[in-house]
DNA sequence: ATATTAATAGACCGATCGGTCTTAAAAACA
DNA sequence: TGTTTTTAAGACCGATCGGTCTATTAATAT
């Protein structure tokens, strides 16, 4: 790795939490500079402007999770396992302690009106998300975990709206009393379709 | 209603669905000038600031919001008919159509960590419309329409959570597919429960 | 209709915005 | 190690930011 890709990544890792927390337009170039310690040269020699460096922070946070929450469900070998574990990731929400909050509703709901580019970045990893959850229930479909009349898709779409309506919830209340109830309803559901 | 209270409400009005659309931050006053052929000295002799013309305008937005589903609530007597007049509303997403997405959802995730004012009115706003449909669900238990054992408040969450978040990925996608099927399997869950 | 009060316009303020450019330093290569 | 190329620093740019202040206009009360 280049001395200008060392730099260009470090860059990232350091925007990326604040980009999320604050929001792109509220996020400036100075905030950047601050906290990687860097002078504006360096940071327009790396990234050609602020939305490219809003751009990568998104792709870094979220491929960032998905590494993670790969890590943890490589763990487990059953459908059912990997599920619960899924949701135990997630209802523990490490990564949104760690990175301020979930990239996919701070960008999502920022970028839907104003940034056509980031939004179609939050479209493809949402419907990667959705992928990722229908494909666990098939695999519990194939396993002959999961009764095979389920519509994996449509619960792969409740699931994931459910849990993205309950961060926001659990967020603004400063409370994981709703994340605990929709993470225990969730896995209520799974029981209902399993053998 | 004097001049300046007029004056206030105007802006107020111009000033939502363009902050709710491109966020506190990233609307500026001179978005507000322009929209209101409004000089500055008048929305700076009307607002102390521009945070508090954000705050007015997130309750204009909720008060609206809520105005609106009132109205075609009270077409309806029975809890069934009323919870479906609710989806069916939601579903339709007028509101969101006119004013710039779901206020719940924008300002949410662009306050809870920048705006403890703002946060805490949103919190409140979810709240209540947890509590709205929780009390939907309770008129239906005492009029006889549904089960007594279901959990209210549980249910009013997953709901909640589920429409919100769907409302997140429907405007994503661009798309009110997914939409659609989560109405329809909410009203599959109300099915569940109705005697 | 006139006097008084309230409300709006817009010039003005310092600070900060995103971004450029030249210079100096450091890394990479020979 | 010496030379070339790459990378970082920071002064600088015009534009725009949120906000103030005074002069003028418009509404209100008498």
């Amino acid at each position: 790795m280049s001395k200008a890709e060392r730099t260009r990544q470090f860059i990232i890792e350091k925007a990326a939490p604040i980009i999320n927390r604050k929001g792109m337009a509220g996020t400036s170039i100075s905030d950047i500079m601050e906290a990687t310690q860097l002078a504006k040269g360096c940071l327009y020699g790396n990234f050609v402007n602020k939305d490219e460096i809003c751009l990568e922070a998104f792709n870094y946070l979220t491929r960032q999770y998905s590494t993670e929450r790969d890590a943890v469900l490589n763990q487990y070998s059953s459908a059912k396992e990997k599920l619960h574990a899924y949701l135990d990731h997630f209802k523990k929400g490490e990564f949104r302690n760690e990175y301020g909050g979930c990239p996919i509703l701070n960008f999502g709901t920022e970028s839907d009106d104003t940034n056509p580019e980031i939004k179609d970045r939050v479209r493809q990893v949402i419907q990667a998300s959705q992928k990722y959850l229908e494909n666990l229930l098939i695999q519990g479909i194939n396993n002959g975990e999961f009764h095979a009349e389920i519509n994996t898709e449509k619960v792969a779409l409740k699931f994931y709206a459910m849990l993205e309506g309950t961060i926001l919830i659990s967020r603004i209340n400063n409370d994981d009393k709703q994340m605990n109830a929709i993470i225990a309803s969730i896995k209520e559901d799974i029981e209902l379709f399993s053998k």
